[in-house]
DNA sequence: TTCCTTATTGCAACTTCTTACAATAGTAGA
DNA sequence: TCTACTATTGTAAGAAGTTGCAATAAGGAA
């Protein structure tokens, strides 16, 4: 935690309270850069708040991604990983070697209102995730 | 286990063998109607099957969705859900009341295209459920 | 600063899901 | 029908994720 990244406001504009559970979590989760499990989460924060527990990183992320501070995305089989909210972005998953690609939201924009229009929902998020073979493995 | 359905030659065709578990399993799934988590199979399914264990459930469900007799649909914080494949659609879930809609899936395939032609990957499969407000909790 | 309210956390117990490996039972071929 | 092969299942143990409730501590008000 000796970086200076300050993740209280963030927290704050949700109404969420500020708590060092909290820091160390978003912490890790900004310098892996990529895409964490829950329980990866739980083993590297541990590293810097020993006393943080299970249930807390669980909860804790669940609530961050429902105020939008998280992305949660699913890669395959129910697997939840998390990662900051950068950008608004979906994934493609080669199901041979694993390999993740990152897609623009943009071009699901067009489908929200197609589905808006035909259902009279009111979309707001969305998990999604398409899987296939990447370049290297499609031979 | 009344009903005449016969699921065997949906396995075969899949190159799976034929056993009392799966049809079980099948059966259920058929007979719910709808979509079931895997321990709501687990349970039911050992109505009609009683030594059937929970690993077989879990291990049966990703083999038959992966060889597409059954559509594994994420409904929300990583559950996963399983119903049988007639038609290939996505899911509408409301946050508030939990009601959920069924959407085709054709206007995705305009995604997969783009998504192929910017990535270089070959897309036969995703994961999509869409969040919202229904009609009635807009109010 | 101190008190108060209540969001957040930890604890303990539990449920759900997974894994490795040995036992069982489909199914193709003799 | 019988045999052999091997996919599938059960067992047992463990890992991952969840829940209810009591204890704690963040943040606003005095």
């Amino acid at each position: 935690m000796t970086c200076s990244i300050n993740y209280a406001p963030r927290l704050r504009a949700q109404g969420l309270r500020v708590t060092p559970q909290r820091n160390a979590i978003l912490h890790v989760l900004h310098h892996s850069g990529g895409h964490l499990s829950p329980t990866q989460v739980y083993e590297r924060a541990r590293q810097e708040f020993p006393s943080l527990t299970e249930p807390t990183v669980y909860r804790t992320l669940e609530d961050l991604a429902e105020k939008k501070l998280l992305l949660a995305a699913h890669v395959g089989n129910g697997k939840i990983v998390y990662e900051l909210a950068e950008t608004q972005h979906h994934h493609l998953i080669c199901h041979k070697c694993g390999n993740t690609v990152e897609v623009d939201h943009a071009p699901l924009e067009l489908l929200y209102h197609q589905f808006e229009s035909s259902t009279g929902y009111k979309l707001d998020s969305s998990h999604v995730t398409f899987f296939g073979l990447c370049p290297d493995c499609q031979s």
